[in-house]
DNA sequence: CTCTTAATTAATCATAGCTTTAATTAATTT
DNA sequence: AAATTAATTAAAGCTATGATTAATTAAGAG
């Protein structure tokens, strides 16, 4: 009963030939439905027919506009992914000396751009966590380290200085800036599943920053 | 140079017919060959003929002791990954009322599971935690969402007696849990190419716990 | 109005994937 | 020792996939 109830975007079947000037812009079209595609069943799982299939067109349109799967997988990196994670870089890049407010930066950037792109944690997950990830490497050349190894950087001179638990690990601090955001994003739907609620990024930020301002502990009273 | 200098398993070419009595396990060698091949390559990416190369044998043979790849993919899940959440869960839902003392057993035994089964992570990043992940609604069914719900339970109540931050989603310290265990565990490829350094899990514990204990604050001194 | 060009579908190809079948050989039973 | 059973490979079948080509139709140029 509840098969093929909605079609994904157009039923009608188009005759062939060059359709009348109403056509929306296609190759936007297939960018946006071969990120839906990467997003919903992962790069590797999605097959050039389910793209077209998405986007309403034959499997022939997208070597028309981007002459190989590949390519289209490049492009939606490019026009996509990269320019996420861009902004976060910008937002997370210029910001002062204090660590604290460094940390509450990168946590409201990252769930603001999880905001701002839903589909982003999921994919970081399968395609850039995940070994063996399809744009794995491509991200860690065209961005490169810096980011990551420039937080560590910060987190290990507060440290020195004493500002610091001294019990933490510099580097391990920037994976648990992450564990603490861009996972729960990511994961969302399966919490969702298992707790029957819906744990918003507001929520999170919350609770993000709440743990790593005091830990476990209650508001101090001395 | 590097390619191909190390064959998985066996090179000979083995001649047709059944094999002198010297023949390991095969059924065990298969699932074996499967689950290296899930946790380097996924689940959705990893071929019969995959499996089969890296156990040296022939993809018939896999019909042949499983009927059928799901089938394969069912018993590695029955038999290898089932055992490790089990495993945890009986570590961990044997705990005492005090709300500290069950987070550290659950980051010492969720890295303690790690350091026992070492493909853990991954594949419990790409197949369970990602949607559309071959095994999340099996893990889901077989195990149930108790042990979560049970532990944000132990929290919600731990923070109504105020012995608990009161910032904090008693849920999302579920989900933090992991996120401080399990994410860096599965994420550590990545963070080993980015920090050039080997993070093992007796760092990851003692950052887990000390970040869980105090947050980012130095030791108190009042 | 005609010709060319752009955009699209349908049909086709070659390859790789999962599965099945037939053939082959060693072990086991009688 | 002959017959049967078990374990294995080789080969073939069918399907899905990525890519290509030919056909088709509207838009635009001269």
């Amino acid at each position: 009963m509840t098969t093929q109830a909605t079609p994904p975007r157009t039923v009608k079947r188009r005759a062939p030939g060059r359709p009348a000037t109403d056509s929306p812009d296609l190759r936007a079209t297939l960018i946006e439905a071969a990120l839906a595609c990467f997003v919903r069943d992962g790069i590797a799982a999605t097959s050039s027919r389910n793209i077209a299939k998405e986007a309403g067109v034959t499997p022939a349109m997208l070597n028309y506009y981007f002459g190989s799967k590949q390519a289209l997988q490049d492009a939606v990196f490019e026009e996509r992914l990269l320019p996420a994670v861009m902004s976060l870089r910008e937002r997370v890049g210029s910001t002062g000396d204090d660590v604290i407010a460094m940390t509450r930066q990168f946590v409201q950037g990252v769930l603001g751009l999880v905001d701002a792109f839903p589909w982003f944690p999921s994919l970081w997950v399968r395609e850039v966590l995940c070994e063996g990830g399809a744009l794995r490497e491509l991200l860690l050349s065209r961005i490169g380290p810096e980011l990551p190894q420039m937080l560590a950087g910060r987190f290990a001179q507060a440290q020195q200085r004493g500002q610091l638990n001294a019990a933490l690990d510099p580097r391990l601090l920037v994976v648990s800036l992450i564990g603490l955001t861009l996972f729960p994003a990511a994961s969302a739907p399966i919490w969702r599943q298992i707790f029957q609620a819906e744990l918003g990024t507001d929520v999170l930020v919350r609770h993000a920053l709440a743990l790593l301002g005091h830990g476990l502990e209650p508001a101090h009273e001395n």
